[in-house]
DNA sequence: ATGTCCGTAACCTACGGA
């Protein structure tokens, strides 16, 4: 089974990337984040095989899974967080949630009250799931959870996505029993998957790793990467799929 | 690092968000 997790930044204004992304990679799952419609296009994915579940209200946030190998128990509410920043589904063997954490924007910034308190949400909901059972949660986290995941750590004192209030949060995710999968080396030994569109971030490598799939130890991982090629071109995502081919 | 891109509302530009 292959497994791919792509901050799109609208799926709308990313089609003409995404569906032939799709056809070239056959991701069997697929999780979205920043979809950024309310209609998703439900029948461009259809025809190359997948059901969707889209949470999507508007012109912020929208989160979808997408899947050819069945999508059942399709969840779209995270409980006491209205913004669609959630969508779970059982694909097959493979239980899946795909998570657009809020951003924070400051450590001033109510938001980043918001971001802290939807992460203690995302943990309580794990009591509900088996850590021995197939389950992943991938998305993206807005979180580095080491220095090495930014380009240089010095720029970030004081900002969000570094603290040590974010990065907890995100291990007491771990904790509860996931694995951080991680793809295999990019270009510079740097394993990033998110480049800002301003001041030639991606020609100067210099990004942020905040994308993640994580897997209970009952996905047997076979391979993971980025691909940074969908991140090049001609109207990208400000993110790379970050892909994880798994042995179910 | 602050060099761009997105959707929207309201108009061919400005804004919030990232």
């Amino acid at each position: 089974m292959r497994l791919v997790t792509w901050n799109v930044n609208s799926v709308t204004a990313r089609l003409p990337r995404l569906l032939p992304w799709l056809e070239e990679n056959a991701p069997d799952v697929v999780a979205l984040q920043e979809t950024k419609t309310a209609t998703f296009p439900v029948a461009d994915v259809a025809s190359l095989g997948y059901e969707v579940a889209h949470a999507g209200d508007g012109r912020w946030n929208g989160v979808a899974v997408l899947s050819r190998v069945g999508l059942e128990r399709v969840e779209l509410v995270h409980e006491g967080h209205p913004e669609p920043r959630l969508a779970s589904a059982q694909c097959g063997p493979l239980h899946v949630t795909c998570v657009y954490v809020p951003n924070g924007r400051s450590l001033d910034d109510p938001h980043y009250a918001y971001k802290l308190a939807w992460f203690r949400s995302l943990r309580a909901r794990l009591d509900r799931f088996d850590p021995a059972q197939p389950l992943v949660i991938m998305g993206d986290f807005n979180v580095a959870l080491t220095d090495r995941d930014v380009w240089d750590a010095s720029v970030f004192t004081g900002s969000t996505h570094v603290t040590p209030a974010e990065r907890s949060a995100m291990q007491e995710l771990l904790d509860w029993g996931l694995v951080d999968v991680q793809a295999r080396p990019g270009k510079g030994d740097v394993p990033y998957t998110y480049w800002d569109y301003r001041a030639g971030m991606m020609h100067k490598n210099l990004g942020m790793r905040i994308d993640y799939v994580l897997a209970t130890t009952a996905v047997p991982v076979r391979d993971a990467w980025v691909d940074r090629e969908a991140r090049k071109g001609k109207g990208p995502s400000d993110h790379a799929p970050l892909v994880v081919d798994v042995d179910l």
